[in-house]
DNA sequence: TTGACAACAGAACGCGCGTTCTTTACAGTA
DNA sequence: TACTGTAAAGAACGCGCGTTCTGTTGTCAA
């Protein structure tokens, strides 16, 4: 048996497709069809390959299961600065999952889509969905989705006179101060925005 | 046998947080105790009742497999207006999955980061991840990584009699008019951004 | 020419798994 | 009290699956 190689990544590349579909591992029997292999034992051999890689692993049940490199998609060869251009930089591929990337706490987080234009300055459109961690309590400077007169609403939090308020990023905008108490929803944790093709 | 009930739910939140440490679904032995239950007969009740609700189904090799809305964090019960505050819309909760959300094609579609601040009015900050879709060619008003000698950019796509051109969106930056062929290297189809916490 | 090793093929085994059937407990209803 | 349906428990069966072992082919080096 030798290390991961080119093979190895073909079989990977036929193993994600078939997980692309199914979102699961089939048995030994079926990845033969689908690697082209004759052999169940072979099979086996190529699966320990790509688990010693680290693409693979197994459940307490024996079953193999995807790990997080199985998903990667190479980040970008190089930036592409918003700035004046600079030379390409090739840089090893970076991994990326956006969902784990933005997600730490599924359970306590939550999409919210954003409407109108009162954040525009701090770059949050209209339409743009807004990654929420639902908390209690919140620090200033924050963007956070507070519940003021029982309404929701995106600002910063920000504290004045002792008092805490909430400010738009848009000049057209008054700075709201609550009467009561600043009832916090959550705060923003991440953004995403999908243009229209 | 009846319906989708509440218990069901609470079998389903079970089966959710094992898939979320191990990405697949176990055995009806393991589920007997991922679910406290003694016999296996009636796991297979309980996972045929939640593919009969659409959040599991099986591989031509029997296995189970969770389906897309197994993955559903519910959209939030109400939008959050970034303008003046509304009242609460309780809608029925929307689907969703960001990277499925954003990436239709995973093989030409790759992530950058954004350095800089040439499209800072587009909303386009400094430290977002850009989400690209590989192609060689746009329309004018595309969002657009280019290739302007041989140096990465990122702009808008327009034309001036009848050349493309590169229009930052930051007055302090200069319109790019390019002498040569204008190489796209891919068109923007979705934006990323994580605030630290 | 021979040996070594990698890349498979193929057969045989035994346990685990899903399936099916029967039985039990319990709550509601009439 | 008897009836009905749901929610389970439990046993028994048989096939499929992973495992292991042995055999075969090809390639490169010495």
């Amino acid at each position: 048996m030798t290390d991961f190689n080119p093979k190895d990544a073909e079989y990977l590349s036929k193993l994600q497709d078939y997980y692309a579909n199914w979102k699961s591992i089939p048995s030994y029997a079926t990845l033969c069809g689908v690697f082209g292999i004759a052999s169940k034992s072979w099979v086996k051999t190529v699966l320990t390959r790509l688990s010693e890689a680290g693409f693979i692993e197994r459940t307490p049940d024996g079953v193999w299961v995807p790990m997080r490199q199985f998903f990667a998609r190479p980040l970008a060869e190089s930036s592409v600065p918003a700035g004046m251009p600079v030379s390409v930089d090739s840089g090893q591929g970076e991994l990326f999952i956006i969902d784990e990337m933005l997600i730490d706490t599924p359970s306590r987080t939550t999409l919210v889509p954003v409407r109108g234009d009162s954040m525009i300055e701090a770059g949050i459109h209209d339409g743009d969905v807004a990654v929420v961690e639902k908390r209690m309590s919140a620090n200033v400077g924050d963007i956070v989705v507070a519940i003021v007169d029982s309404e929701f609403t995106l600002k910063t939090l920000d504290k004045e006179r002792g008092k805490f308020i909430l400010r738009p990023a848009n000049q057209a905008y008054p700075v709201i101060r609550p009467q009561g108490a600043l009832e916090i929803f959550g705060v923003l944790v991440g953004l995403i925005r999908k243009y229209k093709k």
